[in-house]
DNA sequence: AATTAAATTTCGCCT
DNA sequence: AGGCGAAGTTTAATT
């Protein structure tokens, strides 16, 4: 493969052109072409350039010239950031409309909504680099705890769930799956312990019947089924008390001071076996 | 020149290291050379690639593997930013100390900070592109509207200043430079304008009464001096009064609105001509 | 669709 | 450095 001008490193990333595609120190007309490309495929797309700013709507500002960073994701929003600084100096959110065009050897990135309505217009007079991507991402993200994180805080902290509970064991087999937390209340009753991590809809309530009903066929003792999470929807509560089932409210973030608590404690036994 | 891997594409874009480095497709090791070198030389820096984030601190964060835009800045913020959403799905505001490092063929990029004390951890496996910016940035922002909007809504709009005020000139050259505004009050006395954008402070008395003192020498009338900005510092007022002057509040967001106003008016303007 | 409340809010200004 | 208030706040949940 032979390069002479920049023009070539564009040629080369797109032999790979569904996933990724990079230009660098492009003319407005290839970086024209690229953002063009970029926003009706749909693709989350970085340009790196000189520019300046005009903002239009709830105000109204104005940005001069310098070196950004512009991004446009996949979902129609749009941000410009500067070299310094946690937000961005201009954005746009969610769901706005693109247009493009050159004029004059500048590049003009719009981007325009309704309700309420404002437009970004980002112009770019250099380009360093444009860049499109596919980005792949289907990954969860969980905040202050994760199901398995609360799970956790209830298996070091019991009293967390009820007063007097015991742990029998967790994650156990049952017929139709694995039930999250398993134990014994102060009077000797089984408790069956379904958490979820946000609020707990009709799915929860049937799946904490199940496993109570699984349970109480073979052990012959009353059972009893709490439900776990930081809030219950208000439609389910009915459904709830005619399966004579129970909740209990646990905030995440208590969940989640409760095992950074115990991380701490493990911190401070590993500083004081290291300085011993 | 000649290519035959992707790292080629980085000793490429060397060729100009002091502004742009990018490096296409790198292997673990690669990009971590380039994260480390940026980060020391307080570079901002882009890395795309196939990632997931721990966060620990205020509250605790887990995400899942999924390509990603990590982005950290000269000021030590750390972004993670998905393909969809205004917000970074992680971050770390400015002033967080970082540490590099490739374990088990994971890229490993941790930002710390104290006060509060909280880390997030992001741990990279594929990496599309790594790229280092020097961004020269030096341009205003200005939020709402500029001074010389300011000045243009009181041009539009008098009695913004004070009811009966009419307008003589604007950008008047007088001894130590040009008036924003001048004209005379419903007294018939002449008036000294001047206008900033945010808190005015000493300098911009000691401006106003340098134009006040400059025009009085010259025209044998008793000539008021305002003040117009948003706000002033507590500790100008007495100067202020002291000088004989006045100060006229002007929030900025009603200067935004009223040019507004007016580029609507011109723009039904249009559409009603167009329509004709 | 409108309203309310929370956010790892951030950011600036003031004490 | 800590406290208060605003933000083109955004975002999620609720009415």
């Amino acid at each position: 493969m032979y390069h002479k001008s920049s023009k070539a490193i564009g040629e080369y990333a797109l032999t790979n052109p569904k996933s990724l595609a990079v230009l660098v120190s492009p003319n407005v007309t290839e970086a024209e072409k690229a953002v063009k490309e970029a926003i009706s495929q749909r693709k989350t797309l970085l340009v790196v350039g000189n520019c300046w700013v005009h903002y239009l709507g709830r105000a109204r500002s104005k940005l001069e010239p310098g070196e950004r960073i512009l991004m446009i994701k996949e979902d129609g929003s749009l941000l410009v950031h500067r070299s310094v600084g946690y937000e961005p100096v201009n954005w746009q959110p969610p769901g706005c409309v693109f247009h493009v065009q050159v004029k004059g050897n500048v590049l003009e990135v719009r981007g325009v909504r309704r309700k309420p309505a404002e437009s970004v217009k980002v112009f770019f007079d250099r380009i360093h680099i444009v860049s499109a991507l596919s980005l792949v991402d289907s990954g969860m993200f969980s905040l202050y705890a994760s199901e398995e994180d609360m799970q956790k805080a209830i298996l070091l902290e019991p009293s967390l769930l009820e007063e007097g509970f015991k742990l029998i064991s967790y994650e156990k087999k049952v017929e139709p799956g694995f039930v999250d937390v398993y134990g014994e209340d102060k009077n000797g009753k089984l408790v069956v312990v379904e958490i979820k991590r946000k609020t707990a809809g009709r799915e929860a309530v049937l799946q904490l019947a199940k496993y109570v009903n699984a349970i109480k066929s073979k052990v012959n003792r009353e059972v009893r089924g709490i439900l776990v999470a930081p809030n219950i929807a208000k439609d389910v509560q009915r459904l709830l008390a005619t399966l004579g089932l129970e909740f209990k409210a646990l905030d995440p973030k208590k969940c989640a001071e409760i095992l950074k608590k115990s991380e701490t404690r493990k911190l401070e036994t590993f500083f004081a076996e290291k300085s011993q």
